[in-house]
DNA sequence: AACCAAGTGGGAAATTGTGGGAAATCCATA
DNA sequence: TATGGATTTCCCACAATTTCCCACTTGGTT
């Protein structure tokens, strides 16, 4: 299970250090796609393959409109980047995704269950500030949606 | 069952001693999050288990799909750390967390139950003496109400 | 008093994160 | 097709941190 919190540089190349923690989950290749919330989602090679399952199989039971699905496939597929971890646990980061998710210099890199997710520091930050403040009601929410299931 | 207070220091590279009596039951590695009250949450391998599957819900492959279990996830995973238990009887606390639960030198290791709390020494005694109060107020209430009767 | 267990501290070794150079590859242009 | 330049890939090196191990101290027990 990938969790945890780490910040690390992001180096003139581009190259991000996954944490020592989580390299031998990540394999030695996976994916890179825009992540919602303005992060980057770092997928295994596996945790990969269902997901693009799930989005790409018609018959799902996902609640989309098909012109709605058409357009989140290509987000999520169509700015995918598979990546190659290198011989000492670093990933490339391809500029477009680099620019999108805001980051430059250090980037945090955080563990959630079964995917990897990078973000720019500042962001971070406000984000887990915000999740902090809204802890009690959302676990609240969800304890009373779980009731009504 | 995990109980009693204990005073620890949190030497200068982040290690607390869990106290002997726990250790058997705490095993060799430790799940720590952030937990309520400012405090921090260190459940036992078996325990997350546990709770993040209570939480995390994971009958839908793509929770992150969703804002609320987004946040949720990157709640309960983002901020948690699996750590390893020393030889001795030790665990290493990660900064982001010890920053979080303003802790440094002292620290108040605390059964409860099934889990254990780290709490920053005077937030634990500010703690203990507002529940003892109130656990006073609450008794002369019951007295009085028994009275009056 | 001697012993044992628990908690604390610290040194040495191993690992991790970071940076950068050299080799390989790609691409545009002559 | 050959050439020069830029980019990418691969590898090595350094510094800092982390991990592992051992030793000291304290307090309680026999």
């Amino acid at each position: 299970m990938l969790i945890g919190e780490y910040i690390h540089t992001v180096d003139g190349k581009n190259r991000v250090s996954l944490p020592s923690k989580f390299r031998k989950e990540m394999g030695k290749s996976v994916i890179v796609t825009p992540g919602l919330d303005k992060c980057l989602f770092v997928f295994t090679a596996k945790e990969w393959a269902k997901v693009s399952k799930r989005l790409s199989n018609t018959e799902s039971d996902l609640s989309f409109l098909q012109a709605d699905k058409r357009s989140f496939n290509r987000f999520m597929f169509g700015r995918a980047a598979e990546v190659e971890v290198d011989s000492i646990g670093r990933i490339l980061i391809p500029d477009f995704l680099k620019e999108r998710a805001g980051i430059a210099g250090k980037a945090a890199v955080i563990g959630v269950e079964d995917r990897v997710e990078i973000w720019n520091v500042d962001m971070w930050a406000e984000y887990k500030d915000r999740i902090e403040k809204e802890a009690d009601q959302l676990a609240e929410k969800l304890a009373s949606e779980n009731r009504q299931q």
